[in-house]
DNA sequence: ATAATATGGTGAT
DNA sequence: TCACCCTATTATC
């Protein structure tokens, strides 16, 4: 599930477990044998994640940059290690435990100029401290293109997936549609201070929860999965707040879903 | 056993 | 806007 809050969450995991001890890098699938072989027997320094990207900084200034794209994803486990099956990019081991990666977008080592290059497509990312949305709210009061889009747009504002995309925009009342430069200020400005809290509720859960507890709460017997989006992947479902039927459409080329009543057109 | 699906991004058209 | 890539899990035959 990897949207912003889980990159953080990695980072934040990957730190505490690695950072400071020299580690043994391979990549049994093969696909990343000449970086895990650059990498191997150095000392991992610090982690850092910008949006939905991952970097492990070692020794010499030489970079691990990953993204895991749709379907990528990492699984950690104590000693011994389990025996490496299937398509395995990566596995990193340290004293004590292993850290499996599989099926990433991008699995690469890079130079500082190169993690630069990665760094300057990038919009702010509101799950980085001391972050300034001033180049957010300037695109958007700039752009014609609809907010829906703008805000899968990782230039823009990095870090927001599909799934933040739909619930911010139902919790802020806004259609997808609407275009960036017809929202006024205060309100992209609330666009940001709301994805900043559910970012980082979603790095402390370890999963997207955008229900406040109050609409969350139901009689038992539901799974709380269910409970823990206002619009995303409800399509033809009661909106939980007004009942009316949430709708579903394509907006930069994936589904978006919203509640016409709770967000009327533009 | 095979198909469909998914929270992402790129490069060509 | 579309085709395509990467993989695991779930749904369907």
């Amino acid at each position: 599930m990897p949207e912003g809050h889980t990159i953080h969450r990695l980072a934040r995991d990957q730190r505490r477990l690695l950072v400071g001890q020299t580690l043994h890098t391979s990549s049994p699938q093969g696909r990343f044998a000449e970086g895990a072989a650059l990498l191997d027997g150095r000392t991992l320094q610090a982690t850092d994640a910008w949006g939905k990207h991952l970097f492990h900084r070692y020794d010499d200034d030489l970079w691990l940059h990953v993204h895991l794209g749709l379907y990528g994803k990492f699984r950690v486990g104590e000693l011994p290690a389990p025996e490496p099956k299937g398509a395995l990019r990566l596995r990193i081991l340290c004293s004590t435990h292993w850290l499996d990666l599989r099926g990433p977008t991008a699995c690469e080592v890079q130079t500082p100029a190169e993690r630069k290059a990665v760094l300057a497509r990038l919009g702010p990312d509101p799950l980085r401290p001391r972050t300034d949305p001033q180049p957010f709210l300037d695109r958007v009061a700039r752009s014609r293109a609809p907010l829906g889009a703008l805000l899968m747009d990782q230039s823009v504002i990095a870090g927001v997936g599909n799934v933040y995309r739909a619930e911010v925009l139902f919790r802020q009342g806004l259609h997808p549609l609407t275009p960036g430069r017809d929202v006024r200020g205060a309100v992209t400005s609330a666009v940001w201070e709301d994805l900043e809290l559910l970012l980082r509720a979603g790095v402390r859960a370890g999963r997207i929860v955008t229900t406040e507890p109050a609409d969350r709460d139901r009689p038992s017997g539901r799974a709380r999965r269910v409970d823990s989006h206002y619009v995303y992947g409800r399509a033809g479902l009661p909106c939980r707040r007004c009942h009316t039927e949430v709708l579903s459409g394509t907006l930069a080329a994936r589904t978006v879903f919203w509640c016409p009543t709770c967000q009327p057109e533009p």
